[in-house]
DNA sequence: CTGAAAGCGCTTACAG
DNA sequence: CTGAAAGCGCTTACAG
């Protein structure tokens, strides 16, 4: 490496005649300042190829221009679908625009996120943090509840949602439209294969279904509500299941393209023609849906829009102690031929 | 946020009567501190909640204690591969064993990369990089090389290979099993579709496809050799000229999963049977590869690997100012259907 | 084994 | 509009 000095901002100042104060206050723009002086010292800035340590900076302000970003420790599954890398592609762009620094959690071990988070707070390397996924009661959650820390989460809160900010889809929303569109296309008996329950979206999910399913006057039925996780395993094993009932479904919404994927599989096994028998609708378009052999009916998150909010939340929350607000990012249903009557 | 002062060290100090010096010497473990010392300033610590400040720290210690991490400017088919996920988790594995803190590019605009790393090294941000993948003649390896900034890059550069850090798979031989394994299940004219012509990845590979092909006396053959990019277009397009070829191939080497189910979709159409007519062997073992009506015998690059030795390199050329230490990760290849007979 | 002191490179209230 | 000075919270060469 170069082992020449680095050039201070005492460097500038001498060379421009000002005092460092001076040259401090062009850096931050501050409105005091003269034109004319304002010009000479960016001059010289510029000469000496100067630029301001991002240390000191944090230490004498007392703020870093850095979020913290946690990723979940996820299972290898999770990358099946696309959802982490846009989201954060969304992430970056908006820390771009508003010249923050992303801070990436490098927790590996599970359940360690809390101890990243601490860390992060305790050494004052981040000015706030985005949560990437919420489970139920989650401790990250109540942690920086507690100590009052900015941050924003992807998801919605089971606890404290109205002191929380966060972007999420309308999950019941989605889920109600889906189920109707199923039963537009003529389906009368609806089953659902769900996520974990202990998840919120879950469960507005399963709302939404219920909802749709019950305007219709096709009745909840308790039998055709599935929940595993997201996995083919729980698309298989579900699909033997629906497929060898007495009185089967005429159509399944998923909760994930994944574990439809496996049910439609398991479906194809068996003889069951989709859509024609069984019609099938989904989560989170992923490359399953759009690629499968019978392309899949499946709800766009928007993992980049989420992730981009996920950014405004939490610049609301550090500059103007924003709390509790919520954003609501649009979904897309891409229809396809696994519900194509 | 709780408006509580910090607790420094000098706080400490005071409270275990020592000095600043004493308590920063515990903090990094100096091993000048008698053992009784250490201890009641550890106890002291605890009791105050006392957590170093990292902006002083690197200030003090010219020193970050994180590495940048330059994502490219992708488009968003790069996405399904999962790629740049799973290095990323290997990284922020390696990254956490090493003590590191990862800061992520928040670049957006396209080729905007060169910007983020100057403003990481001048700023003083990081203390060193990672590159996550590399153009033919990079500008950013070009400037690294130049300023001699410890960085290390996930791929093989063009220029200056043995003074630069790099981690990549054996492309040439696992292009070359692939063709031998084609070769083995008697296919006698294979054909490859390559990626772009100035990687060197896409360099590497045809050598190897070219070996393997010349080793078994099947001459070599310009017009079975096709160029494209990652996407299903690139299959689609050459899928459709190799199966309208006076003479078809009876095998087909492609450097990507998404490009190789463009073109089995082509053939399928057509009523090209794989792997009887036409087999098909590919590249990252990705999502398509494994769950494709027809499933793909694929290469797995081994992304996670790349990642996490990617910072060991990193670190090598930090501590130790280490250029041009290469790893070499190893590949694995599924076989499937598409190469069965 | 420990301390006093200078220094890392900025910012900012205070004074003018 | 500008400067002198104190301070942000650490580290480390020097001295003992």
């Amino acid at each position: 490496m170069n082992k020449k000095r680095t050039v201070t901002i005492k460097d500038v100042a001498e060379r421009c005649g000002v005092s460092p104060s001076t040259v401090s206050r062009v850096i931050s723009k501050s409105p005091r300042i003269s034109k004319a002086t304002t010009e000479k010292v960016l001059a010289c800035m510029d000469e000496l190829g100067y630029y301001p340590n991002a240390a000191a900076r944090s230490l004498a302000r007392n703020r870093t221009g850095t979020i913290g970003v946690i990723m979940p420790t996820t299972s290898e599954d999770v990358f099946l679908n696309p959802f982490f890398p846009e989201a954060i592609r969304g992430i970056a762009k908006a820390a771009a625009k508003a010249k923050y620094d992303i801070l990436l959690s490098s927790n590996y071990e599970k359940d360690e996120e809390i101890r990243v988070i601490k860390d992060f707070i305790r050494s004052s390397k981040v000015d706030g943090l985005i949560l990437m996924s919420s489970k139920l009661n989650d401790e990250c959650i109540e942690y920086l509840y507690d100590i009052d820390f900015p941050f924003s989460l992807i998801g919605t809160p089971n606890l404290h949602i109205d002191k929380v900010n966060h972007v999420d889809n309308d999950n019941f929303m989605a889920a109600y439209e889906l189920t109707q569109h199923l039963s537009k296309i003529g389906k009368k008996r609806i089953a659902m294969i769900a996520g974990e329950e202990e998840l919120i979206m879950t469960q507005r999910r399963v709302e939404g279904y219920k909802k749709a399913i019950e305007e219709k006057n096709l009745k909840f039925n308790k039998e055709l509500l599935f929940t595993g996780s997201f996995d083919e395993k729980t698309g298989t094993k579900y699909g033997k299941i629906i497929a060898n009932l007495d009185n089967p479904p005429d159509a399944v919404l998923v909760t994930d393209d994944l574990v439809a994927f496996g049910a439609i599989r398991v479906f194809d096994s068996l003889g069951v023609k989709i859509p024609e028998d069984i019609a099938v609708a989904s989560f989170n378009n992923s490359v399953l849906a759009r690629y499968s052999s019978i392309p899949i009916t499946s709800v766009d998150v928007n993992a980049v829009s989420l992730g981009y909010s996920s950014v405004e939340l939490l610049v609301d929350a550090i500059d103007n102690e924003v709390r509790g607000r919520k954003i609501i990012v649009p979904y897309t249903i891409y229809k396809r031929k696994s519900t194509e009557i």
